[in-house]
DNA sequence: ACTCATAGATTACACTTGTAATAGTTAATT
DNA sequence: AATTAACTATTACAAGTGTAATCTATGAGT
């Protein structure tokens, strides 16, 4: 599987959100984007765009559709989660040598951590010491 | 600052390694990794590959250099942690909201962690905690 | 002083990416 | 049945990337 552009993930990500979709409701789901709020200045996406971004993630099989009478209904081939996975990890490989502490502790110094992220933390190593002792 | 490559980001590191360093020592850097190991199979860098990078760079104003006689002496202008705090932060606002608990999660399931990395986060998570309590 | 090796500068070139517009097809409407 | 609207497919096009080769200027050796 060839790589997935950012433009391409954004819309893979509207189909994570809810699939399957038609490019219309992946395209409504893209713009949307709490509209509720006036001065959402979010890019809006042109519908020819997406179409685009759809047929490239189709011809990288990321994603796959089915014919229903005159549209496609596209569903991710891929999962979210393996996915994301697979970034993180490249991305922590190229510039932490693999070691997911110096990521965190970037964080830490820039002091963008909580106390969900610390308890969330927290609960994901006890979990680990759990399972790992 | 425009984006920085992977291959410019490459480049960069073993700039960072050791500078400032001339043409020939960064490429010198990029091609000995581990060459002690025999069956290295690491990518080899053409040298004219490196050179067009380092300009790519000089022009990104992500290194700069300083003339010595007849070459040049190149200095990163970016501070690497600078950089790789930007990288990750952008790619867990892409992927994760933003918040670092599910990318850690994602580790954590793959059983990617082990004792050293558990107990990095503990210790970062202690500090934490004794300034922002 | 002249020639050559070398370092940096410029040019190349195919592929990807972001961002669409246009062309072709088929279902829906008159 | 003919026309139109709505989809999908194809084409466009500039900028960025990976990967070099060629051009140019200049210091080093003879």
């Amino acid at each position: 599987m060839t790589e997935i552009s950012n433009a391409e993930f954004e819309v893979l990500e509207a189909l994570w959100q809810n699939y399957p979709a038609s490019a219309n409701d992946i395209i409504a789901k893209l713009n949307e984007s709490a509209s509720t709020n006036d001065k959402n200045q979010e890019k809006q996406w042109h519908d020819k765009t997406v179409k685009t971004l759809l047929n490239r993630l189709v011809k990288k099989q990321a994603i796959g559709f089915e014919k229903q009478q005159r549209h496609y209904l596209y569903s991710p081939l891929l999962e979210r989660e393996a996915y994301t996975l697979k970034e993180s990890t490249s991305l922590i490989e190229r510039m932490f040598s693999g070691k997911l502490a110096p990521l965190v502790a970037g964080f830490a110094k820039k002091n963008d951590l909580n106390k969900d992220d610390i308890n969330a933390l927290k609960s994901l190593i006890s979990d680990w010491e759990k399972n790992n002792d």
